[in-house]
DNA sequence: CAGTGGTCTAGACCACGCA
DNA sequence: GCGTGGTCTAGACCACTGG
């Protein structure tokens, strides 16, 4: 491990911080590891406790680590996955609970994106996306129709997106492409069910829906899904809480 | 003022938290307003300058304050506002921008309450409470009609309510009955547009229209505000960034 | 008991904004 | 030049956890 560098313009307590960062993301430590005392930073890097310190306080805040008193600090869940669940938790999501979740993939193949698919995942001339369309159900009766976009650079082979359906999306990615989701953009509006949407979703034509587009991003900035969703009105009802 | 309780189990930058959220809280400094520095509240509390430091960083990191290098530590606007508009902002809500916004009252009166609303508000039997329908509209088009309902307690007359148009709601609340809203839950889900939200809002019945629905607190965590609006599905554009 | 994080002090030097 | 916040150090004592 380099030493920092002391009297550099970049706070020593943010150059400690983008290492911590840096060892979590490339998978050094992982969800629930110990990561070195502040005494053992403090040695390891040369810098007072204080600081070390405040490197962990901020990753602290953003949710990246955690601490318990008496035992040491610890690396949180992935963000995103912790905000996803803030903003609109499925569960939450329906009106009714003890729900049995189950998702139904109705297609995995790779298509030439459309215009808005291209902008979205900032893509070349000529590139082309894999779509996975899922039905996701709870109690057997379905809620979502969802379309995924996902660069072909990312995953070579459709037939790796099959085990989705066992595990999350997200999770395939960081597991088997090596790829963490850490931000995503979100845009919604309502809409009206169209005649082909009806029928997946088991509803008439006209009924309220809600249309969600989410693009993600891996660490770097690189969009890796471009999402469609289509939500039944009847069935969901989102809440936020702003404090 | 009173000096803080060393030794106490809570810790003294916590303390000394408390005193400074509740002189901004109470209206002792407000927006804009320049707070007392490190160096002078480390004299006026007998602590050390880290110590007045932590104090005055979480209430930063809390969007309460804000700091400026070489000049000082001020009073950010009130949560809410900020909130509201990282959410969904009305600007960035409109297509089309170069928005004129402009709120017509359509009514402002007396009325007994549906049971969902005593309940919202937390209302005894027999309460009543002041109604107020707003079309919301922006460059001269609704957008969103609005019911805000406040319980008769806290605005005893509802002639008290005219200036809303020339000042917002919420300031209105702050400034003539010394409410500061710092918390509110919110649902929504899509809908239909009925016949005579229609009218209203220049549209055809049964086009898509986003149902919200707000309860609006004070800091003691008293509802103050419920609120209903119906959004123009075909006008409006909901963004989120997860991150 | 040793190790951890939680709090706190009393210093220090710096970059910035302003008069 | 002075006051501000931004960073940093080297100590200290505490409460909690685990062996």
């Amino acid at each position: 491990m380099e030493p920092l560098q002391h009297g550099s313009v970049i706070p020593l307590y943010h150059q400690l911080k983008e290492r911590l960062k840096e060892a979590i993301e490339t998978g050094r430590w992982t969800l629930g590891d110990k990561i070195p005392s502040e005494n053992q930073l403090m040695d390891q890097f040369g810098v007072s406790r204080n600081t070390s310190k405040k490197a962990i306080e901020e990753l602290v805040q953003e949710g990246i680590l955690y601490r318990v008193q008496g035992k040491g600090t610890f690396v949180a869940k992935p963000k995103l996955q912790q905000s996803l669940m803030g903003f609109y938790s499925f569960s939450k999501v329906l009106k009714e609970k003890g729900l049995n979740p189950k998702d139904v993939i109705l297609k995995i193949e790779e298509v030439s994106p459309t215009e808005k698919i291209r902008e979205a995942l900032e893509l070349g001339e000529d590139e082309m996306v894999i779509e996975m369309k899922r039905l996701r159900c709870a109690n057997n009766e379905p809620y979502i129709l969802e379309s995924s976009f996902i660069p072909k650079s990312v995953v070579q082979d459709p037939k790796q997106l099959n085990q989705v359906g066992e595990i999350s999306l997200y999770d395939l990615f960081s597991q088997q492409f090596n790829i963490v989701v850490t931000r995503a953009k979100e845009a919604f509006e309502p809409v009206l069910i169209r005649a082909e949407e009806s029928e997946y979703l088991e509803t008439e034509a006209g009924q309220p829906a809600l249309l969600l587009e989410r693009t993600a991003f891996d660490v770097s900035g690189m969009p890796v899904e471009f999402c469609i969703s289509i939500v039944r009105g009847d069935r969901c009802r989102f809440y936020t809480e702003l404090t």
